[in-house]
DNA sequence: CATGAATGAGCTTTCATTCAT
DNA sequence: TATGAATGAAAGCTCATTCAT
């Protein structure tokens, strides 16, 4: 009677235990390359399903329709996201150069190799088009960073590192760099890549003072 | 404007003068609209026909397929924004700040008014499955503004103007900030509109030093 | 400038003039035909389209969807009944029996050659998930035919000429035994075909009086 | 009732008593309920089985496939019927009137009560398609009445109490006023109900002389 | 040049049926 | 016996494109 650990073969009548959990990530991972290939209106279900190695039906089976799976593929991407955008604030007295060079940098440079490049590609791209994922990335994801970012800016203000309140009234100043690495990778990456990483560390020595020797002197 | 008798000895009867020509712009300027509205897949033959005023026969007069009347509309306005990229240089000795606020931010800031912002985020989202509309984008417009980006940073950074050779090493650096705030707008404009003309001299004064005095001496 | 009766070749751009009027027609007489063999779900598109000699998309052409296709065809049979069910009085004096074997009997003799016997089905077997069928039935054929019964009962009730006001608060008693013979031939009418003509009339003969020679003597 | 211990010695394990025979007929009942309200071809298996309590698979154990589960509910109905039916005779020196209103008038007030209207609704919306099932219907309820009805009304005839042979030469006439306020519950009964009692009453004295007082003497 | 009825490939979605558990 | 995830044939509907007028 006690939900014992799936003893082969006892009771569980029906299909495997968590052979569902693995055919919906299967689905979720085809569509995520079928949609980043040919956008949403251009992606069609009997492609995710083949690349899913799933029949057509199965898919919904787990989405309501074409929408739902663009939907449920962005939430699981943006989960990760989650993760990624983990809430660390800079060590007492770390300068914001440094802080941004620690945190930041990886996160970018990681972009193109992890989905994530794609994600934000997939958003940009199909965002207009459906209010509901838009506002689903925002709160998830530009929400919170821009809140970060303008609080670590007016912190860097106050302590006079920085001299213009630029960040601090448009905090995606900061995200630009890199987004627009990204959006040149989606359009001409194929011949000529651009080293997300590499820009965005550029801009950072460009435009964050190096913090001066700590002793007033 | 006045429909003028078709010209005597010509004997032309039915293929008007110029009506082709205004026929073509109406064309083109409703599927532009329609482009913008629904992306390249979701746009309808019927819908650019009807908001031109035509048939949907008559499309297929001007352009052998929808993809050919997307290109051409890009195409068209690609051509406009040449001369709104006049090849303007710096004055002499004037600083680099100075120059890209008086050339740089007019552009910028009259993007949303224009059909330029929307020409962007077309190219934007539509570039990474039509190659030659992105290469085509690249040739006329990313080309030479980053051309022209690069060698004045590369005299500033000889007049001692910028300390860093960020830009040097990517121009896009510069056009980030507008790029940013023109797909903020696409994705967020009609609940919370982002002046970017306004992100962008925020950028400017932020990260291009206000020139000492040159000392006139 | 007038609109002239469409001279041959004259002005009339695009397809004939009347052309769509024929396939119109054709479509709705496949679409009777179709629907009375198999039902409003079974019916499948593609077999309307075929039998009109169209192609599937034409149907949508004219009928927004396969609903409106059904109800357009029931509406187009019940104009035709409208024509059939006349608003014919008695002749001053001529007694119910009389004037129903002269003017309803020939209305059910021709029910199963002309296609009302098969609209008279479809509306009994359909009616019930179609409101909007059953209700046009209602108001095009029911309501107009039990009111006039129920005037021509209330007479011969009346007049002496009915004893029993059954028909005065039931008039669809009068329409029956057509009905049921109707349904029938529905069910058996291939191994066992009943003439519902005959049928009718033999109730008329049983249940109406035959009317005593007029004079009082 | 009670859930009975596996018989002793009989050593079967799992397939229960009659714990079959009860799925079976959950299945059955709500099948009925299924097919009534959405007709064969828009009935779902799995909301038959979902309404039984059963898995959709289980459904299939009983019958081969949804065909035969409507014959099987169907028949399974008219198995109901047939007990319905008792054949019971006119007393001895009973008029036909007298045995009707005794015998006939409470079938058919009870008809939309129990779920036999439903039944009649659904062998004449899907006999046409179902040859089997209108077959059987006629079997077991339509020639046995008929057959009764055209008895009766010979030995009415031969009695001098039906001065028509109109229920001898066609027997349905009697069946058809309930038959018809049946459909047109069907059609209309959620906005304006029939009693079908009522009418069937009103026309049994409509069209059934009451005998003279037989003259006792 | 212009028209718009007609076409039919192509796509999404449903649902009866199967079968491993 | 019972389950329900998986299957895939089928059907409705759309829309780019054609072509007779």
């Amino acid at each position: 009677m006690t939900q014992v650990a799936p003893a082969a073969g006892a009771g569980r009548r029906g299909p495997s235990p968590d052979k569902t959990a693995r055919t919906r990530r299967a689905i979720v991972a085809a569509a995520l390359d079928v949609f980043l290939e040919r956008g949403f209106s251009d992606a069609r279900m009997i492609d995710v399903a083949t690349r899913a190695g799933v029949a057509k039906g199965t898919l919904y089976l787990y989405f309501r329709d074409k929408e739902a799976l663009f939907e449920g593929v962005l939430r699981e991407m943006m989960a990760d996201l989650v993760g990624a955008l983990s809430p660390q604030g800079p060590a007492p007295g770390e300068p914001l150069r440094a802080f941004l060079r620690r945190v930041a940098l990886p996160a970018f440079r990681g972009l193109e190799e992890s989905r994530r490049a794609g994600l934000i590609r997939l958003v940009v791209t199909e965002g207009g088009r459906f209010p509901d994922v838009a506002a689903a990335y925002r709160r998830v994801v530009v929400d919170p960073v821009t809140g970060a970012i303008r609080r670590l800016a007016q912190e860097a203000v106050a302590r006079g590192e920085l001299s213009s309140d630029a960040l601090v009234r448009f905090p995606l100043l900061l995200a630009a760099p890199g987004l627009t690495a990204t959006i040149w990778n989606g359009l001409y990456g194929a011949e000529e890549p651009l080293d997300t990483g590499a820009v965005v560390e550029a801009f950072l020595d460009w435009v964050l003072p190096e913090v001066p020797p700590s002793d007033g002197r």
